[in-house]
DNA sequence: ACAAGCGGGACTACCCGTTGTT
DNA sequence: AACAACGGGTAGTCCCGCTTGT
């Protein structure tokens, strides 16, 4: 059943866990090959230049990192209908998740932000925040439509305002080298919340949760 | 009065500007030197190698940086004397600031945080955060002195929230290539505190304030 | 009639026109392949090595370049049965084929004698070169049994001329970008035969002719 | 006296002689540092890409090539006042001095013309070439101001004929790997002149001349 | 306090040739 | 007859560290 992974995702693999703990810059293509148990001809073969695996690490990260999120909404969808509960609970079992893991987490387009800088990559990356902007948006309206905000808000930027905190608290988990960092910005954000839709979470259907190896 | 800066002092400014945009190991000990007109001489005679050249950085960014945050917090000093309105009236001329810059603000740590990996940098760098995060701290707990939060919060942790909403802006103004959104987040955050404390700030009193180059 | 070309004539032939404009060590069977649309596959089925290809590409352009001047001397062959005449018309004509080419024409044994060094071909470029040596030879001995020439010549010799001003043609016309250079030399050597023999051209026999696309 | 020639000196001088004899893409950088006993470190210092490599070695070339054929024009011009005899004792020497070489000369503007393509090369070789070009015009002009032509000729022309014609002989002899080849066709070109301006050579001051190295 | 020069190695890119498969 | 995939090595580029000279 699990079909052994071509040479060119182990590539994308390993290069991602490379990049994400040196950098683009700071990694180079031997490393990965090294790491891979491949050679220049493999690599060169699958990827043109190094900036292509670049963007392949990036499609990657993409789409493992919308469905680690994707899975939290689903779970939580199925345990409330209420919109508030369910943002409140999500944020509460994604702050569990970084409470167990052995290194800090990292985005790798935090990472690419700072060393990074191709146009192509730069619309890449700008495209896909702004998608997860809307999205977390519209969970945020959801709840405005049934609960009236104590203060003006703009749900688009309680959505940025989620990422921005995620970002954020990856970059001091890793200057802090402690991966929990996360859990106890992810709360302050619940807080926000909460005041704002002046209703608490109720905690009993929130419920511990561990995953493994993502952002 | 304003003297001709060292070579040494031209080295760390260009290197600096250079590891803002291309990451340290992205930035080339030759890049630096021929933005300054200058050769290898130069370099090895004040530093000895490249990681060098990266604490030097790291100490011109933590002073210029402390100034930057620290002409903000005398300013409103000499305004109020409720720790309330400070606080307030400290985040809302800080997000004035970043309403008017050329290219996205960045901060060094974090770009270190995604590539450099020097033990001796990370100790410097979780130092001095700490040292950030406790000073934030002490200005909530000026405000805790005064009015009741209305939720149970650690005031350190503000600090951090204060330090990981500005990463976090850091992060997504370079992704949108958008230097104001960091302000944005900034605005939320002075939402949440006032939401804490149960006071809004009083407008008349802030003043818009435009600064340079620095995060 | 006109057959599919064969892979092999696919690639023998892109494979000419790049090695004529990069040389053959500037020419990789990458880029071949490229202008091939075909594989590494195809490429070692039919050659075992890009030295064998080499002197695929010296065959064909043997075969190309014989069928070209002999053209030119069987239609010349029609009108005269003066050798001199013959001769003349010969390089009349062929001079007239290098004014119309959309690019500088050129050798490919010029091309490899500056480049490639295997002993094959070595040898090979000699053999034919010789051969042509002669085969014009022959044309010049023609003439001496009929016309007196008014200095003392060797006509192998005069064979190896016409050769040495087409290669000195064609490198000048290169140099110049002018295809056209060419038909300049092979008229200053239709003077020479001229007042070697002493007998000008009859102009009436000459009749302009357009050819494409070889050397 | 003779100063130690500079690092630089070195590498563009055995480059020049590998370049003659495998082409300049059949010319590593490794394969002229191994020659020079440097390293790559001091090539590129020195050059920052072959290609500017391609360019001091072309203007290597032309100095050399100057210097190479001035000496023959002053050592004829001390013999005879005669301009006619001037340019057949030119030529005559410039055999001889073929006659005696251990391998077969080459023009590098000739191997680059089948193999370099970069538009700077091109416009370099074109100027020079067309300079050399008028310079023989002169010479042919100085012998029409004395002498009648026996027919129409161009006296620019002639000398792009003589470039032609050392071009091709260039190329046969690499073919033939016969040095001496070059003479024959130089020897061609005397009779040519002969024939056009009606005055032989007067063999009394013709006297062997013996060069080395160069083309 | 700097300029010039260079050693030696690392990096990306690409090359030629092979293998297994269809 | 051809392709996908890859090994293993090389090419050109550039980089860091150091020395020597002024």
């Amino acid at each position: 059943m699990a079909v052994r992974p071509s040479s060119k995702q182990i590539i994308v693999n390993q290069a991602y866990e490379l990049v994400m703990a040196n950098g683009f810059a700071g990694t180079s293509i031997d490393m990965i090959l090294d790491a891979c148990g491949l050679t220049k001809g493999a690599f060169f073969y699958h990827f043109k230049s190094k900036a292509e695996l670049g963007v392949a690490i990036a499609k990657r990260y993409v789409d493992q990192d919308n469905s680690f999120f994707v899975r939290f909404m689903v779970d939580v969808g199925r345990k409330t209908d209420d919109p508030l509960q369910r943002v409140l609970l999500f944020l509460e079992s994604l702050a569990n998740s970084y409470t167990s893991r052995p290194r800090p987490p990292g985005c790798l387009f935090a990472s690419f932000s700072y060393d990074n800088h191709t146009l192509e990559m730069a619309e890449f990356m700008k495209t896909w925040t702004m998608r997860w902007r809307s999205h977390y948006g519209r969970m945020f309206k959801a709840i405005s439509q049934k609960y009236e905000p104590l203060i003006e808000i703009d749900e688009d930027e309680l959505g940025d305002h989620f990422i921005c905190i995620i970002q954020g608290g990856y970059v001091l988990s890793r200057i802090y080298n402690k991966p929990e960092q996360v859990a106890m910005h992810l709360r302050h954000l619940m807080n926000y919340v909460t005041l704002i839709y002046g209703k608490p979470v109720e905690p009993e259907l929130a419920e511990p949760r561990t995953t493994e190896g993502v952002a």
